[in-house]
DNA sequence: ACATTAAGTGATT
DNA sequence: AATCACTTAATGT
């Protein structure tokens, strides 16, 4: 896939002349750390193909699960970071196989003047991940982990591109912090419900699954 | 055949 | 919704 012809539908020219000048496209495989809890971050990265998982991770190694970063989307929380020169508050690990854009930051303060495509780009990356994350916590505040569950899979599937989802329950359990006989518990009910089919490390959503949703 | 790991379940808090 | 304790089922060696 050409790069430029991707980020032509939302650049302008002399941005991406720019961006070819200095960005650097990085690949990564499945399970791959981009970015590691703590660590210094240097560059912004833009999805080019592939998902990222972002995550927050407690002392304990205990995680949750932010949100997926898809194709033609930056990373809300890195320009966070950056912005302020601090370290990241989160970690990001490689979902499929995955092309990145990486750009140093150090251009940042001056495309958001110089280019206003960049600059909507990164109110729109921020915007987005702002209102999705309001709907966890809501999520997460009224305790309707079946609702959660729901949404994980649905964009489990959308990301892989595939009904199967090749997840034990208990690396279900970790993605929402909670233990792995509630996740199995509520996935028994929507197998009862005729909404999913359950294998060992393995789930198939059924299409009777879409039609649950409130979102 | 046996050990290991994933999933299912009742009871308790 | 979480935890415990235990069972059952699937998979690897």
């Amino acid at each position: 896939m050409n790069v430029n012809e991707f980020l032509g539908n939302i650049f302008e020219i002399n941005l991406i002349k720019d961006i070819e000048a200095h960005g650097k496209l990085m690949e990564c495989s499945v399970g791959e750390s981009l970015i590691k809890n703590g660590q210094t971050i240097r560059h912004i990265p833009i999805i080019i193909e592939g998902a990222v998982k972002v995550s927050r991770v407690d002392e304990e190694g205990q995680e949750l699960l932010l949100y997926y970063v898809n194709p033609m989307e930056s990373c809300a929380m890195t320009f966070n970071c950056c912005m302020s020169r601090q370290q990241s508050e989160i970690s990001v690990i490689a979902e499929t196989d995955v092309k990145v854009l990486l750009i140093p930051i150090a251009f940042m303060d001056e495309w958001m003047i110089k280019y206003h495509t960049w600059r909507s780009f990164v109110m729109r990356t921020i915007k987005f991940r702002f209102d999705e994350m309001l709907h966890t916590i809501d999520q997460v505040a009224f305790q309707k982990l079946d609702e959660r569950l729901i949404f994980y899979l649905k964009e489990k599937s959308k990301t892989t591109h595939s009904t199967l989802i090749n997840l034990s329950h208990q690396q279900i359990a970790d993605e929402l912090a909670t233990s792995r006989v509630v996740i199995s518990r509520l996935l028994k009910k929507l197998e009862n419900e005729q909404k999913i089919l359950l294998y060992r490390n393995q789930i198939k959503l059924l299409k009777t699954f879409d039609v649950l949703t409130k979102r």
